[in-house]
DNA sequence: AAATATTTGCAACTTAGTTGCATTTGGCTA
DNA sequence: TAGCCAAATGCAACTAAGTTGCAAATATTT
């Protein structure tokens, strides 16, 4: 891990009062060094051999998320995406983009859009997510 | 049943060839019945002790999305949804709302949301699906 | 009513994520 | 710097949602 990502890393545990442990510092570097949501496979996959377990893996990200640190992204995939969460406001995170062709999944982070209005009174809408599916430019047809 | 749903559910069957057995006629009826999205677990507690094998849903399921008739509707549970899919139109469905304090799911047809557009040169935005969460009027503690 | 391709149900399996518990470790205090 | 202890880790076993293979049942066609 380059020093730099490691540095930020640390400094984001710090800021939470999360103990800066091995698994935490790795798991949270990837995090930093993408720029898209993974999945807890993936994680495993970028540390390779020095890999936490899995439980610990999915028992860092729960810790992340509840510090505010890391969203889940919930994608078609019935399985969990978690990303860094410093581009989301309150309401709402960027869009996703996933590609049905080679499945790859990419933040719209340029991308704002209004907010849903409840149809009714009595809802109160605290969050919206907004996925996409299409091509990517690497599978599009047409390009 | 309703025998006006058992009838429209027998019409949809036939409008997109598939044969009409009792589960199939049976599950479509439920999900004509309700205007919100069910999982598997949920059709077959509606269904009761003569609700099909759950292999038989999915399986019966799967081929109504095949079809069009049906949506999967990705909610945050991990867990597929399942709704008709009669007022969605190619690019989007409706906003499905969903309360943080008692988990139902509602379906907010009467909503329309602008397309995302592409922030670079490249991708194809084929479906757009946007998920609300908050609290229902039942929930609201505002009220 | 018989023939046949489709559909169903059962049992066994897969995959993502969870729980319990014994062991290890980070950060604090002496 | 050593020692303490709550917090974090890793392993094994488990759960829940959905899938696969195959034999038995059934909807449609003739």
């Amino acid at each position: 891990m380059k020093s730099a990502v490691k540095q930020k890393a640390m400094d984001l545990l710090n800021s939470v009062k999360l103990r800066r442990t091995n698994p935490r510092v790795a798991i949270l570097g990837v995090l930093l060094a993408v720029d898209r949501p993974l999945t807890r496979d993936q994680i495993s996959t970028r540390l390779g051999r020095d890999a936490p377990d899995k439980v610990t893996i999915y028992r860092t990200l729960e810790s992340f998320v509840r510090e505010g640190l890391v969203h889940r992204a919930f994608l078609r995939e019935r399985v969990w995406h978690f990303e860094l969460a410093d581009d989301c406001t309150e309401q709402q995170c960027h869009p996703h983009f996933t590609c049905i062709s080679c499945g790859d999944t990419h933040c719209f982070t340029a991308v704002t859009m209004p907010m849903a209005r409840s149809p009714e009174e009595g809802f109160v809408i605290g969050h919206q997510r907004v996925q996409l599916e299409g091509f990517c430019p690497k599978c599009n047809p047409n390009a």
